[in-house]
Formats: structure tokens, sequence, C-alpha cells
DNA sequence: GTCTATACGAAGATAGAC
DNA sequence: GTCTATCTTCGTATAGAC
């Protein structure tokens, strides 16, 4: 009986899956202005009728989830990183930011970012808090592994998360990868020093 | 004669000024969604009838200017700061960030990347990027001056942009100075460490 | 769960008087 | 240069049928 359960649950919640995916999407491209349900329902085929059924407290509850998305993709695959060395790691999270960048031809950011600068809802700026904060911490925390002292693990991984999203930000409007390589390459160089103390 | 046309021109620039003020103001602090006629015209208490007097191409034409306006101002202060060494040049661009920061009780942050991830438009696009190019050739000139190679200028000027951009958004988000602190304290360190090279 | 239709407001933009 | 009025479009949200 559980197993009926759970399978009505997975089908009634696909069409909202592909809705919170679709946000996110828009959301790293667009920015909140251009996630509207119209935008979000072309992107995905999602039936018109479904959106408040889904998400009866409306938009913000969408955007909610996107972030909420966004933010839990990220951390799986910093999660992923167990083990390997500050450098490494630094290398993965640009690796991530670089293959949004790449892989949208620079059109996309970090939906995450993009709804933070544009909303006047607590509710969502602590929704966009929670992402960023679990992201430093863990990142803080596998520098930590690899040999940093707590203070400079954790002022390390703020920078990293910083400096990638700056990265981001500068690359899309210029539209080349020039200022995030830089960046990128500052920070693997740090990383480096950071790991082999004087 | 001539004066008296200057006249005519700075007080017909008046009202144009100050909601070109209004605006870079309303885009730190609400985004590009945030930023609308009705906005700037209440903040600013121009008259209605005067927008497309002035701006006869419309939002994006005020948004534009007002890009560039935040631009500029941020490189006076930049180019006040000849002379000085990396890490008093690193500080003093932080300063101007973390001001920002404080001033609004966390609730601004940099109008020209509230654009950048929010416009569809290529012209909106092209004028962040001439204000994040300029940022990055006009610190990296100084760095060069205080003694970075020209590469390991570019390399920190790229750096020093991208992360306070990041380190701002990261403390809007988390309504804390924590995160910007940290960002703050490794460029610091960073600085003084790229001046004085092994 | 999904559909159509529609209410409602906000925002960008235009017209024409003053 | 400024004002009022208006138009259009779009986005959010609701109602009620299927």
């Amino acid at each position: 009986m559980t197993s009926v359960i759970v399978k009505e649950e997975a089908v009634a919640s696909e069409t909202k899956t592909r809705m919170v995916e679709g946000a996110a999407r828009l959301l790293a491209m667009q920015g909140l202005q251009g996630t509207s349900f119209s935008e979000v329902l072309e992107l995905t085929g999602a039936p018109r009728g479904s959106v408040y059924h889904h998400f009866p407290e409306g938009k913000d509850q969408l955007i909610a989830a996107a972030i909420d998305l966004a933010g839990s993709r990220a951390l799986q695959a910093v999660d992923d990183w167990a083990g390997r060395t500050p450098v490494q790691v630094t290398e993965a999270f640009l690796g991530l930011w670089r293959s949004v960048l790449v892989r949208s031809e620079l059109r996309a950011g970090c939906a995450v970012l993009a709804v933070t600068v544009a909303t006047d809802s607590p509710d969502l700026l602590a929704a966009a808090a929670d992402v960023f904060r679990s992201w430093r911490v863990r990142l803080a925390a596998l520098f930590e592994t690899g040999g940093l002292q707590p203070q400079a693990a954790a002022r390390f991984a703020a920078t990293l998360v910083a400096a990638s999203e700056g990265g981001v930000v500068l690359s899309r409007a210029e539209q080349s990868m020039e200022p995030f390589e830089l960046v990128a390459a500052e920070l693997v160089e740090r990383a480096a020093s950071a790991a082999t103390p004087a």
C-alpha cells in the first residue's frame, strides 16, 4: 500500500518537479523578472491549470522551491568531493560554474544570486541565505579535512563561493570567459598556498 | 552666450540627473524589476511628464544611464587611490562596498550586477560590461604601479571585483556582514602576499 | 489534475493639451 | 518642460467546469 501511495505522489509531483526545474533554469538565465508563470509553462509544457494546484501560495512558493533545488544540487556535488585536497575541491567547484557558463554560451548564471538581488520577500531571502550558508559550511568542512585551520577554511570557503559567483556575473556581462578564468586561476593558486603554509 | 546655453542645459538636466540617481539607488536595492518609472518618480519627486521627454528611448535608456553613473562614480574613487600600495587599494575598494552594505543596513548591493543578471537587452549587458571592465583595468593599473607583474595585477584585479560583488550578495542574503568580512580578510591577506612575493 | 475564462493590477508607452 | 489621460501588454491570481 505504501508503494501505491508513493507511486501516486511520484506521478503527482512529476509536473511539479518539471516546473521547479524550469523555474530554476529561467532564474539563472533571465532573473526573477523573466521567470513568470507563462515562461515556466511554455518552457516545461506544463498545463496552466496546474499552477495553483501545485503551488497554492503562488509564485514565491515556486521560486523558493527552485532555490532549494539549485542549492541542494550543488550541495550534492560538493558532498561527492570528500577526501579531495583543497586544490581539487576548489577546481571542482569552479568547474561547476564554468560548465554553467559554457553550456549556456555565457547566458546563464546562478539562480540563487538572481533572486537575492531582485526580491523584497524575507522568505525568499532566507531561502537564498540557507543555500549560500550551506555551500560555505560544507566547503569549509572539506578544506578542514584537507588540512586547513578552521578559520582559514571558513575564510577561503566564503571567498571561493563569493568569487565564483562574482566571476560568473563578470563573464556574463562581458560575454567572455576571461574574467572568470582570471578569478579561477587566482583561487586555485590561493588554495595551493593555503594548503602548504610557510 | 555659451554660459547661457550651459546654464539651460544644467537646469534641463537637473530633473534628469535626479531620475538617474534614483534609478541607480533603486537598482541597487530592488533590482531591475523594482526599478519602475513609478518608483523612480516617487523617490525623486520628478514629474511624470518628464519621463519620455528626458528618456525618449524608454526604460532601457534610463537604466543604461544609471549603470554609467554607478560605474563612473566607483571609477572616480579608484582613480583617487593612485600611489597607494596594493593592500591599501584593496582595502579602499572593499571599503566602498562595505559602506554600501552598512549604510543600507544590508539592503543594497551593486546596481550593475542587478542589471546583468536580469536583463535580456544586449545594450544593457554591454553597458554593464564596460563598467566591470573599466574597474578591472584601472585596479590592475594601480596594482602594477604598486609592484605586481602585469598578469598578476590583472588576475588579482578581476578577483577583487568578483569577490567583492559576490561577498556583497552573500551578506545581503544572509543579512549579516560575516561572509563579506571573511572575503575581505582573505583578499587583504592575498594582496599583502602578492605584493611581497617569495 | 487539468481546462477555460476572467478579474485585477502594474508597468511601459503614447497622445494631445497647457 | 510638464500635465493628464489613456492604451496596451503582461503577470498574478481566482472561479468554476470537466
